[in-house]
DNA sequence: CCTTTAATTGAACACTGTTTAATATGGCAA
DNA sequence: TTGCCATATTAAACAGTGTTCAATTAAAGG
């Protein structure tokens, strides 16, 4: 069987990275094959070749959208009438949320190495920016004289901490027995640092 | 060749352990095999399976140690005659500079996963209580007032606040062009949390 | 010295990512 | 309609992986 035109490469490109995320529900990035993905999309390895660069490309192009649906998730319920403080708890909990929902996807997102002499792609940078941007209108609104070098520290500083939480609780790093939960100490976490910056 | 009894069992396993050691300042784990370990200590993978139930036993054994050294890498410099805030931001400051400076097997800690059933083992959760510990100590000096499931939880926001940052820098997803280094950021956030917690 | 015992190996198994020559088909020109 | 070409697709190969286990070989004990 050749030359069977049933699909562009596009469209054959859409079903390897779908197919690659519903195995993701299942197992853990590192327990998926190129075979597998090919095999789901009824094609042979060969032909993700011509659609990918490298395994890592794919997994490359699987977290990008997977950080699309963690930046809309993240966006859920934020809105202008809430305080600041507010929105940067919902943010935080949505953050957590979001790895607890999707732990496969969420960790191949932290965990991918490229070949080297491969450079990260700069939509990968872009994306982390926007999060950022986020963040900061928050923290600006929180604190509208605070410098913008200022804003940008702080966002990277509170970032820092939800992401951390995040990571150590998904691998049970974080508690002893039955302490409080993540929810609680992220809540904890936003309101402390929200209490300094607003100039109390 | 067979039955040369040229190493006990428990100096085959320590052989192993620092070979793989060694091999992690030059590649990262994944890049890694069994064979490769076997090789540099002269010996063939079959002898590594007397000595480790598997790969992920093995590297489990290198995470013991590369916490051990963790520890005492985190107690450099800190004493009573130093100020809580300082020596937490000791604290801070050794631990990224300990994963900058053994990146690999840092990175192994934080990301082996253990095959389905087999639970992560006793000293593992006793190691992380340890670090806590050093913790939970300087925050019950700062303010001893404080109810001790507050020092713990107050030592677990500011650990995954240390920790987040590390990860996110270690793989340049918390910078923009030049704004301030990490160091910078930790001290910050070590400053802020103790302000609030000195009760101030 | 000869047998028992066990440390060590080498080969096998089923898998992995990646490359490439061979193939068979869809579309186009005559 | 026929024949050819371009190319999408595959099957097979390669060098590696983790893991297991029968076979081997040497040390130790009687």
């Amino acid at each position: 069987m050749a030359r069977r035109n049933q699909h562009t490469k596009d469209e054959i490109q859409q079903l390897s990275l779908q197919a690659l995320e519903a195995l993701l529900y299942e197992h853990n990035h590192e327990a998926i094959s190129t075979r597998m993905v090919a095999k789901a999309i009824g094609y042979t390895v060969g032909t993700l070749y011509t659609v990918f660069k490298h395994q890592a490309d794919m997994l490359l192009h699987v977290n990008a959208r997977t950080m699309d649906r963690m930046f809309l998730h993240c966006q859920r319920g934020i809105s202008d009438s809430n305080t600041a403080e507010h929105n940067l708890t919902l943010m935080a909990l949505s953050y957590h949320q979001f790895a607890l929902q999707e732990p496969n996807h969420w960790n191949l997102v932290f965990s991918l190495r490229l070949p080297e002499n491969e450079p990260l792609p700069q939509w990968q940078q872009a994306n982390i920016d926007r999060i950022f941007h986020l963040l900061e209108y928050e923290l600006a609104r929180l604190s509208p004289e605070t410098s913008p070098q200022s804003i940008q520290k702080n966002a990277r500083i509170l970032w820092s901490g939800v992401h951390g939480m995040t990571t150590l609780s998904l691998n049970n790093k974080l508690f002893i027995e039955g302490i409080t939960d993540v929810e609680t100490l992220l809540t904890n976490l936003v309101h402390q640092l929200v209490l300094t910056w607003s100039g109390a």
